[in-house]
DNA sequence: AATTTTTAAATGGTCATTTAAAAAATAGAC
DNA sequence: GTCTATTTTTTAAATGACCATTTAAAAATT
């Protein structure tokens, strides 16, 4: 049983704490000891569980990349038609769930250090893989071959910026509202194809 | 005359330096002394010229925000038609002085710290309304009103989020290459108005 | 001679990580 | 259920680097 309960438990409130410092301060200068006051812990624990700040800052982005797989995959069930699951993979980037102020600032720092951390590097090398392997599988049956990867990179680089923009801003972020306009931006694209 | 010109030679050579060292070390981790390496100089030097990192920072961010306006302006005087001049945003965006690997490095590390910056927060926040402003002025002759906000923004993000991907890979860009897929996308969404 | 530019070295502060010891939880014996 | 023994968890304090900035003096320029 939980014969590792209290090590779960700590893992999943530091990286809590992680998101919410880092959207707070900023990777560059958010210290162990911030993190750990966020969590109502020591600096010193966060290293008895993680061994060190680069490898809790990995689990942090592991953990926003699994929420992100997982939101894709539930709404893919769902939906039936190869249009129906382009939308989902829009809407699984700015669910509720995912696309907060706290998120959008992590990924931000995610993209800007990932050039100079092997370990980073490879968390994006594989999302971006996933996210492109649906865009692409749901395009064959929408758009003509010749237009396909233009409209591909087009709606991928869309995305990346409505979560650029969205972290410059301190206001409350709408996800219904940026699921909208992720429709319509879509379907204005494939509208020329059809 | 020249009553000012070693200092000005300084900055320029300082700046330089500063994009080459964030580029290849991270704006997080470039250290005073690696930038003043990289110009031949020594770290005090900077501090001489500068008084700080964080205004070589805001300075150097100030340089390439000066020359993406001058990209802007200069192809905007030969360009006739609004779409014309659309176009030339865009290509200004990622003309072969601006769109280099060094660069996108420096605009994403830029991104990521404008939040925590009240002195990049301002410049960002200028140039974003400024790029808006031109953007707003030509969509107007091009598409519907109900249309125009949702396009404006989708191509910002797009533009945007080019940047973003180019920062993430280390091969040489291909910026005749990302202008012609920025026409394209943008001929894409426009299409669907006519 | 006066001013500007340059830098080596000193300063002071910050911080991730380690250490060593305490506190808490758990298990086993009775 | 209570009482040790053992393991796990926690942290205060120590350690050791690192680094921006200052200082003071030298070098270069005017």
């Amino acid at each position: 049983m939980g014969r590792t309960r209290i090590r779960d438990i700590r893992h999943e409130e530091l990286i809590n704490a992680t998101i919410t410092a880092v959207h707070k301060r900023g990777y560059a200068v958010v210290t162990m000891a911030e993190i750990a006051a966020e969590a109502g812990a020591s600096a010193a624990s966060i290293n008895y569980y993680f061994g060190s700040k680069e490898k809790l800052m990995e689990a942090t982005m592991r953990r926003l990349l699994t929420l992100l797989k997982q939101a894709m995959l539930e709404r893919y069930s769902t939906a039936k038609t190869p249009h129906d699951r382009l939308m989902a993979v829009l809407d699984a980037n700015f669910s509720d769930r995912l696309f907060t102020n706290e998120q959008c600032s992590i990924w931000i720092q995610f993209w800007a250090n990932a050039p100079y951390a092997e370990s980073l590097q490879r968390l994006h090398r594989i999302n971006r893989a996933r996210v492109n392997a649906h865009f692409r599988a749901e395009l064959r049956a929408l758009v003509s071959d010749d237009r396909r990867e233009t409209l591909r990179e087009a709606l991928q680089c869309y995305m990346d910026g409505v979560w650029l923009e969205a972290a410059q801003s301190s206001a409350p972020l709408n996800p219904a509202q940026a699921r909208k306009e992720a429709r319509e931006v879509a379907d204005l694209m494939l509208k020329s194809e059809s």
